[in-house]
DNA sequence: CCTTTATCTGAACAATGTACAGATAGTAGT
DNA sequence: ACTACTATCTGTACATTGTTCAGATAAAGG
């Protein structure tokens, strides 16, 4: 009987993550420009209409998979983070150096992620202060900057525009190298550049 | 008869700028994602496979358009330098200021444009370091450090990595508030800081 | 066992990018 | 002025897409 096989399949039990997982698995690959609704639910082997029953449209999914994407970075971030230990200012120079070339490791092994995370359907709408105030990563900026404040290894003067300068210039470079506007040397530099002009290396 | 009717029509005489002036105008109220060739060429009056023509498939043509947008931003920003003449170390601190500030109002006031000009249609595969070295906006920006280098209101130690800084500082910021990361006010701040860390405001 | 609710199917629709064969207009050569 | 040629555009067609909606199927609760 066909009962037993199409009983397993009717409900597929995890769909609302399988379609996540298939999406990543498809904007990974080809970008976000090719994926397909219809793709994903022949992937997982569910009717092209399934999906529906967990979001209203495509910029729903793809807005769901960028903000978990920021988590995953946002992970990675820490997890690297956790290996450079102590309160020297040493550490927390290092520290201030992984942040940044995590941010960019990221986007230069998954372009496409990065383009995600960043375009329109990552748009925050609605109260853009406290999304920044939410965002782990910048959180984590500013406990690195602390650090290097309290090791007295930055400019006071240019403590309180640290956060934004730092961000913006490892954002913007990585930015401009994803899209071929830099090479990829120009990172380094860019980061040694931010260094010295924050006075965090001489 | 429609002779005559059909005559004026059958060849545009300007389908080509007219395919990347109405895609402009499409792009400019609703972005690159709704972009359709069949309501572009219905705009124009036009069959739905004469772009077919002057671009092999719609990428080509967001991508010339996405080129030209390069241009237009550059003749903005020369337009608006302009304006400040002169060789004072004041007059070179306020074209610095205007470079930075054009960059950002153009993507404010234009954000579709700006997502376009960075996203995948306009990766420039070969030959990324002459197409950094023939960008004009980029050789502007040299000649206005240039600039602050003579009258002496920019710190030598960070004359070498001041253009990838305030590019990228500049482009990081800005793309960082368009995709709502960031609130409008701290383009601004952004700017104070730099300034700040390359010595040209104290 | 029956009812209710959550989950998924199937068929349908309009719109899209693109390919291709042919129609039409401009152009150059004689 | 006629002809051959080339550039330009049309018309039709096809596969694919997002999305809708009525209904089938399974799971859960009384």
């Amino acid at each position: 009987m066909t009962t037993a096989r199409v009983r397993d399949q009717y409900h597929h039990g995890d769909l609302e993550v399988a379609l996540i997982t298939t999406a990543r698995k498809f904007v990974k690959k080809n970008g976000l420009e090719s994926l397909s609704l219809r793709q994903i639910a022949q992937e997982i082997g569910v009717s092209p209409s399934a999906a529906y029953h967990y979001y209203p449209d495509r910029n729903s999914l793809l807005a769901a998979l960028g903000f978990s994407l920021f988590e995953e970075l946002a992970d990675y971030q820490e997890r690297e983070l956790a290996k450079v230990a102590g309160t020297s200012a040493r550490a927390a120079r290092e520290r201030f150096r992984i942040l940044g070339r995590t941010y960019f490791e990221w986007a230069i092994n998954e372009p496409h992620f990065f383009n995600l995370m960043f375009s329109d359907f990552c748009l925050i709408e609605s109260h853009k202060d406290q999304a920044r105030l939410e965002n782990r990563a910048y959180q984590t900026l500013i406990r690195c900057l602390d650090n290097l404040v309290d090791t007295g290894s930055i400019d006071k003067k240019l403590r309180a525009s640290a956060e934004l300068l730092s961000w913006s210039v490892v954002h913007g470079s990585t930015s401009l190298i994803v899209s071929g506007h830099l090479e990829t040397e120009d990172f380094e530099r860019a980061l040694d550049g931010l260094e010295l002009a924050l006075g965090i290396r001489k």
